[in-house]
RNA sequence: GUGAGCGUAGCUCAGUUGGUUAGAGCACCAGGUUGUGGCCCUGGGGGUCGUGGGUUCAAUUCCCAUCGCUCACCCCA
């Protein structure tokens, strides 16, 4: 048997009302706050993401699926999408167009990890780019739209965390006091943490390891050492969203595994999932868009895991879906003792009849391909939630007309066959 | 990439201290008098007990390998 690609996931009929139910919260959410849909392609040139994102990032160097087409091009399917978005504002000239480009999308990204609870390697995000101002009030945004979100979603459980990595310069000469700091207690520091140190020594902050925590608690913070503007940028970010009443911690610690990132950070976990908590996290990126070739223009984003947040969901249960249902079941009633092949085909065609002028009416309906049993139809009707059926055949169909039943009351009526108006008023009621 | 746990019907799981036709609940199908549901009752279909090899008179049950799933590390959304 032919099963699907390990850590890829069959989306069931079951399961597809909340995605629905969060794709649409997503699209009337980025319209309150006046976003636009993007769509990008799903791969693009393997160079995109590894100038974009890092070529020492984890992502890139070991978790991308990367492949040449038939014509030798380097090709990867998207790990995220901000440099998706970026090579499409670049290419497309869109800041020539408009100053200010407020983009959202929502879409299959692709990492090759181990799976795990909410870990997938084709899973979905949603995500949001500003391009083109250098305003924190923009970081705060993107916070607050993530937030209002989860909020909708009846998510409580949630963390937001919120840090200033400050411009590069600050960043390298803070790299160097950390260093200096380490520099004599680098010993004692797990393995893992020693190699960080010269591969990418801020992560020791993330360290889980008791002695490395211990080390790091008396380390200088970065926060410490920025710059004027990122400082009262990171004030403005966190007097915003005390005004909208966004609760927050300060991490000194969030570091994010993007190259990218300059100024404001942002996460936002869940103690509802399991050990991969962060449900969304983003942050600005100044220098992404010269980076890949651009005229230099300023960025902020944030990326949200779907599964994620519906595994909260989920598990909070958060969501009050409702249920699916049909309005109409066409029940054909005919005769199993006697076989009239004339007048079986005219029940067909006034079942085909009946059903295509619903559907143009708005009016949901269905009606049996297996030919079972009266009751048979009738409990299929009941599966699908059917407001109404409508027995076409029998008696009252030699008489020219049709018997209605309210399957939530049981009342029944007849009506003329060709008294459309009739039925159409009764089932839009 | 590393580690741990688990693989028995479509799903959730029992069970076999190795021995005749492997079970339950849910789901599915058909019936419960002659044309009407949701509850209930009766019956039915469906499993080479993940796969391959070994031990044995005999393996789904023991051993080995392999694949898959799950969770954790790591990383991130």
């Amino acid at each position: 048997m032919i099963k699907a690609i390990t850590g890829t996931k069959d989306i069931l009929p079951v399961d597809i009302s909340k995605w629905h139910y969060l794709e649409n919260l997503l699209r009337e959410t980025f319209h309150l706050f006046n976003y636009k849909e993007i769509r990008t392609p799903i791969f693009e040139e393997t160079a995109l993401f590894a100038r974009g994102i890092g070529e020492e990032t984890d992502i890139v160097s070991k978790e991308m699926y990367t492949f040449k087409d038939r014509s030798e091009t380097s090709i990867t399917l998207r790990p995220e999408n901000t440099a998706g978005v970026v090579r499409s504002f670049i290419e497309q000239s869109l800041g020539a167009q408009q100053s200010l480009n407020k983009l959202y999308y929502i879409g299959p990204m692709f990492r090759q990890e181990r799976p795990q609870a909410g870990r997938l390697r084709q899973f979905h995000q949603f995500g949001a780019e500003a391009l083109g101002s250098t305003s924190p009030l923009l970081d705060a945004e993107m916070i607050q739209i993530a937030y209002h979100i989860l909020k909708n979603l009846g998510l409580k459980n949630l963390v937001v965390k919120i840090n200033s990595l400050g411009i590069p310069e600050v960043r390298e000469n803070y790299k160097n006091v950390l260093r200096d700091y380490l520099k004599d207690k680098k010993d004692n520091l797990s393995e893992e943490s020693r190699r960080r140190f010269d591969t990418n020594i801020l992560r020791i902050f993330d360290s889980k390891i008791e002695v490395d925590q211990q080390i790091m608690k008396n380390a200088p913070l970065l926060l410490d050492y920025l710059d004027e503007q990122s400082k009262n940028d990171f004030d403005v970010v966190k007097n915003y969203l005390t005004k909208v009443g966004i609760p927050f911690e300060v991490d000194p610690a969030l570091v994010r595994g993007l190259d990218y990132y300059t100024k404001t950070t942002f996460e936002i976990v869940s103690g509802s999932v399991g050990s991969q908590s962060a449900l969304c996290g983003g942050g600005r990126y100044d220098l992404l868009v010269e980076e890949l070739g651009g005229k230099a223009t300023p960025g902020v984003g944030f990326a949200a895991g779907m599964e994620r947040i519906l595994l909260a969901c989920e598990n909070e249960k958060s969501l009050n879906l409702p249920q699916d249902s049909i309005d109409v079941y066409l029940i054909r009633v005919d005769s199993k003792t006697e076989q009239n092949l004339e007048l079986n085909l005219k029940l067909e065609l006034e079942l085909i009849n009946l059903s295509s002028k619903l559907r143009q009416i708005n009016i949901s309906c269905d009606y049996d391909y297996l030919n079972r049993s009266i009751k048979a139809q009738m409990r299929e009707a009941n599966k699908f939630n059917a407001k109404y059926v409508v027995f076409v055949g029998g008696d009252e169909f030699n008489r020219g007309e049709l018997n209605i039943k309210n399957l939530s009351n049981g009342e029944q009526q007849l009506i003329k066959i060709e008294d459309f108006e009739k039925l159409k008023s009764i089932l839009k009621n």
